[in-house]
DNA sequence: ATCGATTCCGCAATCGGTTGCGGGTTCGAT
DNA sequence: ATCGAACCCGCAACCGATTGCGGAATCGAT
């Protein structure tokens, strides 16, 4: 801050009036005459005065910023929800102080320290995989002040939250693929202790029994990662010719099933059609483009500080904290007929 | 800001001293009797106080924050900036102030004008593709404050920077595919106003110069989107016969060719060996996985932010402004032999 | 008892802006 | 001439911290 900014006091020196009469002028208060209301206003124009943020902060008990903590930046959900949420909140005159936590609890609780030390004004918070103790967000939250978790949400703190409905996107995913006219679906799960795996699956099985499809255990796979679709490529072979249909849990590990099967002379979609569940742009460069599920991060983001400045602004009111549930929607490309 | 948070006057009151003592006492200052020093410092401990970092900047006329302008989070490589960026800053005892212009020249200046409000310590910068016209980023550096452009940079400011050594890139790249047996190797380039397209030509041509390889301009094609390879299939398809190694501009045309080259027939990297330039992790989902040329954008979010902070915390120093390359390096993969 | 030197701490100003309250000036009315 | 009401504006406190300076208390020395 070496570039020495001008003040209200500046102008109240060269103008021969006081510090008060240049901030009431400014802010059109009734006190001051329109003779004197002018020439500070257009002096300080010429001047290009402009108010000190940190001073207003501190005066007024409020910072009008929103702090967030989001696991890793470096990944085009995450980054997609912080776009949200950074133009509903310029728009709505809040800035934002960023922190990721790396998935790191320890930085998690540095990080939280480092925005309340700056007063943020409210909290949006997805936690790291490795927290499993909530003292710092318990703690903050009795101290007062708003919070909202988005996706990676703490079910032990009573709060706002936004979701992606997991179990809907499934059940879209795996209908479509019934109506489009498989009947034998595969499904390349995340582990049912996660809650997304234990959604996800839940959806499919949902879908599956809303056609009165049965559902065969051995048509569920834990296989969630691009590496273990490659060391289970053998076991998916096998399967191959009696499968229809595949729903994979993310777009990479429906990408990598989608390869093995291409290189081992299946065709997709005439011989076996692939959905994916949306996690970034890969799917619109695989080859066909993958028909999945979106998962609509910019939108997350901004339901999140909707939710958030909502709450900022009406301080009084003791509104039931809402859970805002995004429906995830399908988008159809060239795996599926 | 809600929350009643503990200050220096409150202990004061409590214990009966006066807020300069609380003050000096949790500084070790001198003046303070030990007795009286231990007293302040295990009851601020208790009550978990914690200093208010807007009276602190006020006070000190520093923030300890940077503030960043960025055209849009949601890039692979913006993203690895930030997240390059947000490590170091923490580490240095800084936070960050995030905006995205949103290729928005307007909402450049008003982000820009957001962060010196706010009085941030310094600027890091990459301007938007729109942005024709530089005084408000000149007034800013005239004022006197700290400024480092990355990847974007400005021509007309006399600023720090880090940009990417886009023609070594290329020349790396191309070279590869020379020393591993090409020898009419089609580019698909940018066009060649835009920078990188410049430079990653000239690299390419460097490359083959060095290798005695004559330059043929008819293996050179603007094509630089998915898109336009799909439009130009036909023409790239008649070429393809000659040649035996292709470099693209950017990873996501590489992939779009490799397609199209496999759809009739060809295989790649015995037929045609291909390297892109890393835009992202959507090389290591093509098939096979794309050689390509990472950009490092982590790297160079750390060096801009170490370039600033050094600024920052030698103010008398009159360095000259230094312009940081970060040379990318070739990542092999299965695409090239 | 008085003085000088330490030791330890508080007053008050400051950073930049806001705001309750009180006071001076001008005016018309009586 | 006197009074009261508008009309304008400034004083000073405040937000939460820091810091130069001065001063009270204590001690030993003369």
């Amino acid at each position: 801050m070496k570039p020495t900014h001008i003040t209200i006091k500046d102008i109240a020196k060269m103008l021969g009036v006081s510090p008060s009469t240049v901030s009431r002028a400014l802010k059109d208060h009734p006190d001051i005459s329109e003779e004197t209301r002018n020439l500070v206003k257009t002096f300080a124009e010429k001047v290009k005065y402009r108010p000190n943020a940190l001073a207003l902060s501190l005066r007024k008990q409020k910072t009008n910023t929103l702090g967030l903590i989001v696991p890793e930046i470096v990944h085009h959900f995450f980054s997609s929800v912080i776009s949200g949420m950074e133009d509903l909140a310029y728009g709505e005159g809040y800035t934002m102080m960023i922190c990721q936590s790396n998935e790191n609890f320890y930085r998690e609780v540095i990080n939280l320290q480092a925005l309340l030390d700056h007063r943020v004004d409210g909290l949006l918070v997805s936690i790291s995989k490795t927290t499993r103790e909530f003292n710092h967000l318990h703690n903050a939250l009795d101290s007062g002040i708003p919070m909202v978790f988005f996706d990676r949400i703490c079910d032990e703190l009573d709060t706002d939250r936004v979701i992606t409905d997991d179990f809907e996107g499934a059940r879209i995913a795996t209908t479509h693929l019934i109506e489009t006219g498989c009947r034998k679906i595969l499904h390349l799960a995340a582990p049912r202790h996660l809650l997304i795996g234990k959604n996800r699956y839940e959806g499919y099985a949902q879908a599956l029994k809303n056609h009165k499809i049965p559902l065969d255990e051995s048509l569920v796979l834990k296989c969630d990662t691009r590496e273990e679709v490659m060391s289970m490529r053998q076991h998916i072979l096998t399967l191959a010719p009696q499968i229809d249909g595949i729903f994979g849990v993310n777009d990479s590990t429906a990408i990598a099933v989608m390869q093995v099967l291409q290189e081992n002379g299946y065709r997709i979609p005439q011989d076996i059609s692939v959905v994916g569940f949306g996690d970034g742009p890969i799917a619109t460069i695989a080859s066909p483009p993958l028909t999945t599920v979106e998962q609509k991060g910019y939108e997350m983001g901004r339901e999140a500080v909707r939710l958030l400045i909502q709450r900022l602004e009406n301080p009084s009111a003791m509104i039931n904290n809402q859970t805002k549930i995004i429906t995830p929607s399908l988008v159809r490309r060239k795996t599926s007929r």
